[in-house]
DNA sequence: ACCGTGACTGACG
DNA sequence: ACGTCAGCCACGG
């Protein structure tokens, strides 16, 4: 349906929107779907997601800019590469001006 | 139905 | 400023 029940594909619809070269948090898809608190469980959405190609879970990482989820890519640096790929720098799994670049769903949308 | 787990976050010492 | 702790919620066994 045009507005899916399951809290996963809620999820995916959010990260789906995300523009090329931006990235967004955890917590902030969590405070659009009106579930704050739920930050953990959009991470777990995230890693159930990662089968769907439609789903640029790279561009999602936690609320200081850091990869903690490059691990679940396959490979230890395959986040990162896709990321840069995009024009972000990342140093130490850490994207560089991660204010600059973060895409706020409650404020985008 | 209960328990453990996790790609998080905010609060505390 | 930095490391540690506890709360949160959805899913699988």
């Amino acid at each position: 349906m045009s507005q899916p029940n399951d809290f996963f594909e809620r999820v995916y619809e959010v990260v789906r929107q995300v523009p090329y070269g931006k990235v967004t948090t955890y917590g902030a898809i969590a405070r659009f779907l009106g579930a704050a608190k739920s930050a953990r469980t959009v991470g777990y959405a995230m890693n159930a997601a990662h089968h769907l190609e439609d789903v640029p879970a790279h561009r999602v990482v936690n609320r200081i800019g850091m990869l903690t989820g490059k691990h679940h890519f396959g490979g230890i640096n395959t986040m990162q590469q896709l990321l840069e790929a995009e024009g972000h720098t990342i140093i130490d799994d850490q994207i560089q001006d991660f204010e600059t670049v973060l895409w706020q769903p409650k404020k985008e949308l």
